[in-house]
DNA sequence: CTTAATTTTCAGTAATTCCTGAACATACTG
DNA sequence: CAGTATGTTCAGGAATTACTGAAAATTAAG
C-alpha cells in the first residue's frame, strides 16, 4: 500500500480490509471502500491503484462489486472523462443501504426456503420437531425484519432518538399500556 | 450428504451451509450447526459423519469452532462415553449469543481502532476530513451497540413486545416527551 | 497397567478464491 | 477517420482456505 496515505487513513483501510474478509467481501474490495469512505473528494480508478497498490483490473472489479451493493456512487467531474467514485456523506444512509442489501441477499432467500419447507407435511416425529424448529426460526426472523422495515422509514432524527431510548421503551410501553387500559377500560389485544 | 435426512432437513442443512459461507463461517461448519439445530436430541460426532458425509476430523474441527462461538453445548448421555452436542432450545437465546459473539469479534476491535486513530492529530485538511468521517462512524456504531446492550438485558417477552412496536415507538416517544414537559414544566435534556 | 474407544492434531492435497496482465471493447478527440 | 484515453473481460497463476487420512493423544474400563 502507498505511503502517501496519512497514517490514520492507512490504519483504517487495512483494518477494514481484514474485516471485509470476515464478511463475504474480500480484502481488496474492503480497502477500496474504506479509502472512498474517508476521501474528501471522489476518486478515479487510477488514483485508487496508486494509493492502494493493486492492479487496475482488480480495482475495476472491486468497484463493480461495490456498485452491486449500492455502496459507491459513480459520477463525472467537469472536463474529466474518467469515472469518479464516492460514498454517501450520511453515514446513516450507508447503514440503511447495507441493511437492505444484506437483507435481500441473506434474509429473503432464507425466509423463502423456510416457507417452502414448512408447506411439506412432516413424516416422522423427528421431522415434525425439525419443522417446528424451522417455524420458530421463521417467527424470529419475521419479527426482526418486521422491526427493521418499520424503523427503516423513520427519518434519521427519529431513528437516533429511538436508539437512545433503547430498552427503556419497554417501560414506556408498559406505562402506555396501563394508560390505555385506564382510558379505554378494555383489555388490550396484542399486535 | 446422506439420504437418511428428511427432505425438509436436507434442504435446510444445504441452505444453511451456503449461507454460512457468505459469512465468515465455512460450508461444512454451517451444515453441522444446521443439523444440530433441527435435531430433536443431542448428536455425537459419528452420527454427524454418517448424516453429512464428511470426514471425522472435519466434524471434530467444526465442532471446536462452533464451541468457540458458544453456539453448541457439549453434554454426556448416561452410559455413553461419546460427546454429544446440541443447540439451545430457545431461538432468542441463540440470537443473543450470536449478537454477542459477532460484537466481540467485529465491532469491538473496530471501535478500539477508531478510538486510537482519533487520538492522533490530523496533519492535512484531507486528513482532517478522514478523521471527521471516522468520528461519524464511531458515533453511529456507538449508538447501535448501545441500543443492543440496552435491549440485551430485556427478557424475551419484553424484547418481542418492543420489536412488535417497531417505529411506532417514535410516536410514543414524542407523546411521552410532551407528557413529561407538561408534568415537569421543564425542558427535557437529551440522553 | 493394558486395551479399547473416542477425540484431536497436523501434514499434505484438493478446492476455492483472489489477483494480475494482456487482450479487447468503448468512447471521446482532433 | 485514426489515435488515444479509459474501462472491462478473462485465462491462468498465486494465495488462501477447506478437507482428509493417518498418527498421536486422551480418556475410560477392565
Amino acid at each position: 500500500m502507498s505511503t502517501d496515505l496519512p497514517p490514520a487513513t492507512a490504519a483504517f483501510v487495512l483494518h477494514f480490509g481484514e474485516m471485509g474478509s470476515r464478511w463475504g467481501i474480500n480484502r481488496t474490495v474492503g480497502q477500496i471502500y474504506a479509502l472512498l469512505f474517508l476521501s474528501d473528494r471522489p476518486l478515479n480508478a487510477d488514483e485508487m491503484v496508486a494509493l492502494l497498490g493493486f492492479s487496475r483490473s482488480n480495482v475495476s472489479m472491486g468497484l463493480k462489486e461495490l456498485e452491486t451493493w449500492r455502496l459507491v456512487k459513480l459520477q463525472h467531474l467537469p472536463n474529466d472523462r474518467r469515472e469518479h467514485f464516492s460514498t454517501p456523506e450520511d453515514v446513516w444512509q450507508i447503514v440503511r443501504i447495507l441493511a437492505e442489501e444484506r437483507r435481500k441477499r441473506e434474509i429473503d432467500p432464507t425466509l423463502s426456503l423456510l416457507r417452502d419447507v414448512l408447506m411439506q407435511k412432516p413424516s416422522t416425529p423427528a421431522d415434525e420437531y425439525a419443522q417446528a424448529r424451522m417455524g420458530s426460526l421463521l417467527e424470529v426472523i419475521t419479527l426482526l425484519t418486521g422491526w427493521m422495515d418499520d424503523v427503516k422509514s423513520l427519518p434519521d432524527e427519529r431513528l437516533i432518538a429511538l436508539l437512545k431510548l433503547g430498552g427503556r421503551v419497554a417501560r414506556v410501553l408498559e406505562a402506555t399500556d396501563r394508560f390505555q387500559s385506564i382510558v379505554t377500560r378494555r383489555p388490550r389485544k396484542d399486535a
